[in-house]
DNA sequence: GTCTATAATTAGATAGAC
DNA sequence: GTCTATCTAATTATAGAC
């Protein structure tokens, strides 16, 4: 919580940018924590210091808030195209560590955003399916090349939302604790199992 | 949606009783689909058929009306004791197939209900931790009489939150539509090899 | 770009008639 | 037990000064 310390330009004391910056950055926070209908737009001004008129400068509604801060970070798909260069060899571990080390840094962590908030019902299934079926689920059934290829990539996402849910929005312990590495070592061989193992039908 | 029809006692249409039971099964579908902070007494009321100063009469407030809507199953409980009665062996298939049975026809689905909503943050986590600890992770752990059951038990917690998210919020498929035989013939020996097995470390 | 002022709406909650 | 009417407060959103 950096108070403002621009140097430079006196009399000029934030660019908008970084109004905007800082207005997104509340906006996930709340909406994280709080839902969509639990945030005001006032509540995501005030904690981003500025004036709720400013908001709607920026994002014109309630909702167009809600798109820009629920954007995927930029920094998720490189990640992700590191779980599938390796091949299926160790995509378990791989695909357990990318996701945990992406969301213990991020300030967005989309999921966790997600799951708890969304303007609708219908907008926030659709939102969080079509990245997951965009960025995961479709390139991973085309690598698995099995009958059941869709069901396996399914439990796949059970884990991911599963460890998304209890480890960074209900905190369940030893979940929310564990270092990357124990939980990389407990899931990561699981996953391999199940999604390249043989079929249990 | 089965509209007033109580043949006895003319001229007193509704009983009390049912005009409260009408307001929890909407609140119930309300808070799920759009969380606490997106859902108005209002709204509630008028799903219910009710007027809205009924709801303040029945419930105080409109957490007082959250507390009561989400309030666990009574039928869940005696579900739980089946699932450790029969002790370690199959356990693993057990759970899964009582969680889905369960959730499956409940209306209530509290799982489902807490992790969309919730007064505050804090409340949220507190309610859903407190239910899960005391009904799941404290026996279970004290069944599995390993050092690492607490971890063994997260894993399964990893499991039960990520199906509900999957199945029950998201609809991701195919483990949305996927028939309960299905998952518990996937998940169950998987959930059995990481509470019984031999420990990765 | 930023802020003040305020319009328009809607929320939770209460009082009291029936 | 149920409804009408209403109060108060808070919310989204806009207009316009600087």
């Amino acid at each position: 919580m950096a108070e403002h310390s621009s140097p430079a330009r006196p009399g000029r004391w934030r660019s908008g940018a970084e109004s905007r910056q800082r207005i997104l950055d509340a906006a996930r926070a709340l909406f994280r924590e709080n839902g969509y209908g639990g945030t005001t737009v006032r509540a995501v001004a005030a904690r981003a210091d500025v004036d709720p008129a400013m908001v709607f400068y920026f994002f014109d509604t309630k909702k167009g808030l809600f798109a820009a801060a629920t954007e995927m970070p930029a920094h998720l798909p490189p990640a992700l195209e590191s779980i599938f260069a390796g091949g299926l060899d160790g995509i378990g571990e791989r695909v357990i560590r990318t996701l945990l080390e992406n969301m213990d840094k991020s300030d967005r962590t989309p999921l966790a955003v997600l799951t708890r908030s969304a303007p609708t019902h219908e907008e926030s299934e659709a939102l969080l399916r079509e990245f997951i079926d965009r960025e995961i689920n479709g390139r991973l059934v085309e690598l698995l090349d099995v009958p059941d290829a869709a069901l396996r990539v399914g439990m796949l996402n059970v884990q991911i939302l599963g460890l998304a849910v209890a480890r960074y929005i209900f905190k369940i312990e030893p979940i929310a604790s564990a270092p990357v590495d124990e939980l990389v070592a407990r899931f990561g061989p699981m996953v391999q199992q199940f999604l390249t193992g043989r079929s249990p039908s």
